[in-house]
RNA sequence: GCCGUCGUAGCUCAGCUGGUAGAGCAGCGGACUUUUAAUCCGAAGCGCGUGGGUUCGAGCCCCACCGACGGCACCA
């Protein structure tokens, strides 16, 4: 140890790494075997009294996150993904020089530990340490062990940092895999298939949305990166697998909000034979399903079915405009103005609907809710309704303000579905970014004939976000969009 | 893209109306058969986001840029 220049935190690690390396100890051995989660070693001994020792020796594995005392006995706190526990280190039990070895550990290097249980004076339950390695070495400091990570910048950019200083954000990314695998368990359960299609299409389509452009240098052709995989999962509905689902990335080249993330999970599913309306029983049933399964408690109750309204009764509710009286642009703008809400000059008359929806309906959605029966102009992929041909089949799922869901009755006439798309031609003519491309390929694949099928996509973040309580999806994202 | 706020030691934060920077934790040296965020003593550690400018003097004022956050715009 030089005695004339202090050491800065990181020299003084590597300093250390060296001297285990000298004192013949390897900084980073290769395994470990047989260590059990710390917290079945919590349960095991959960009814042991206070100041109660026992003969139980356990092995477990960790992070160092503490240490309290030294010289002939010391507390250090280990850590892993099921727990805590606090170890104690005894001169009497490890002998001078294992003692010293084992203080001189930093905060933050991994360690396997032997040890028998008692409990403490204090009534903690603790593990005598009889044997130790050390099985990695860590060459940078760990977050403040108190305060954690607090800079929400270094969380997201660094989120290993964050997840190894905060027991909070773990337990947040496993419940959103425990979320994801109960969907898997519902679908898997009732008869679904799990499918892969291309993340890298031709032709990006079924939702509206401006797509990522990549080139592939063999072909020597663009490719997109889907922003959705409806087109692809109904051919397979074509081809006869009757219930498919996906769960995936989709790609949208939009802007960043709480709740956008240009790259987000979504999963749809699609079922031969069924409408909209099992669709949604479905949907409510699953959602009842996940929320037990992953032990949901906060406010919202999704044991029971969600409240329903049309899309033109909630708009007219909210703003008196009757959207399915004014069905041209026009029409609907003047309608609008004559109210005193703006009207974006180059809006087409579905930018318009959404515009009213988005601004006025959506965030009013806060208890668990389906629009039901949209415009036909906006949906382009929804089979028209059976009581009125000017509507869809369609209904899109909300909570906490937010869009979580969109499903239809899908549209199987492939001469209606030439049609709509034609339609989409014509509004991205007149400045829609976001209309959807005529697909050729999935015309011909509905020329085969595709069974009424009922299906939905709905956003897996945003289902995390309101199932963990998260209000921006950076939370729930593990490495969310930075700039450089 | 626009507006606002913010960017100080490894981490968490102070820094009054401009006078060349501090604390706690962590780290380092030492003491203590000891604990439950912080036992005691001691010695260290900061290019104050980057680049300009104003000033005798700038972490504090001005400009630009970078990044983050919030709002708006945009966006299922």
């Amino acid at each position: 140890m030089s005695d004339e220049q202090p050491l800065d935190v990181f020299a003084a690690r590597r300093q250390k790494l060296t001297e285990l390396r000298a004192a013949g100890v390897e900084p980073f051995p290769w395994v470990f075997s047989g260590a059990e989660p710390i917290a079945a070693v919590r349960e095991r001994h959960a009814d042991l009294e206070v100041g109660v020792e026992t003969s139980v020796s356990h092995r477990v594995a960790g992070r160092l996150a503490a240490r309290r005392g030294q010289g002939k006995m010391a507390f250090l706190d280990l850590v892993d993904r099921s727990g805590r526990i606090q170890l104690q280190a005894r001169v009497d039990e490890l002998g001078a020089q294992r003692m010293e070895l084992l203080l001189s550990l930093d905060l933050g290097d991994i360690v396997g530990v032997d040890g028998v249980a008692f409990n403490s004076r204090r009534g903690e339950l603790s593990l005598r340490v009889t044997g130790f390695e050390v099985l990695a070495k860590s060459l940078r400091p760990p977050p403040d062990k108190h305060h954690g990570l607090t800079d929400v910048e270094t969380r997201f950019r660094h989120r290993e940092a964050d997840l190894l200083a905060s027991e909070e954000a773990r337990a947040l990314f496993i419940t959103r895999a425990r979320m994801i695998s109960a969907i898997r368990r519902y679908l898997d359960q009732n008869g679904f298939i799990e499918v892969e299609t291309p993340i890298l299409q031709p032709l990006y389509g079924g939702a509206a949305a401006r797509p990522f452009v990549t080139h592939h240098n063999e072909l020597g052709r663009d490719l997109y990166l889907r922003i959705a995989s409806e087109l692809y999962l109904k051919r397979l509905i074509v081809g006869g697998l009757e219930r498919v689902y996906e769960i995936g990335r989709n790609f949208r080249n939009e802007g960043v909000s709480h709740k956008h993330n240009p790259e987000f999970t979504m999963i749809e599913y699609y079922e031969a034979y069924a409408d909209y309306l099992d669709v949604a029983r479905r949907f409510e049933q699953l959602m009842a399903f996940v929320t037990r399964e992953i032990g949901y408690e906060g406010p919202v109750d999704f044991q029971r079915p969600w409240h329903r309204e049309t899309l033109a009764g909630s708009i007219e509710r909210r703003t008196g405009i009757d959207i399915e009286r004014h069905r041209d642009r026009e029409s609907l703008g003047a309608a609008m103005a004559a109210k005193g809400l703006p009207v974006p000059e180059t809006d087409t008359w579905p930018q318009l609907v959404d515009e009213l929806v988005s601004k006025h309906v959506e965030p009013t959605l806060v208890e668990p809710t389906l629009l039901m029966d949209y415009p036909v102009e906006i949906s382009p992929l929804a089979k028209r309704h059976r009581d009125d041909p000017r509507l869809v089949e369609r209904f899109e799922a909300f909570v906490n303000g937010m869009e979580v869901a969109n499903a239809f009755s899908e549209l199987n006439d492939p001469d209606d579905q030439r049609e709509r798309f034609e339609q989409q031609r014509a509004l991205a003519a007149s400045g829609d970014e976001e209309a959807q491309p005529y697909d050729e390929s999935y015309i011909r694949a509905l020329e085969y004939g595709m069974p009424p099928t009922g299906g939905i996509g709905f956003g897996i973040d945003r289902m995390a976000m309101i199932l963990t309580g998260q209000r921006t999806i950076r939370e729930i994202v593990l490495f969310p969009a930075m700039r450089d």
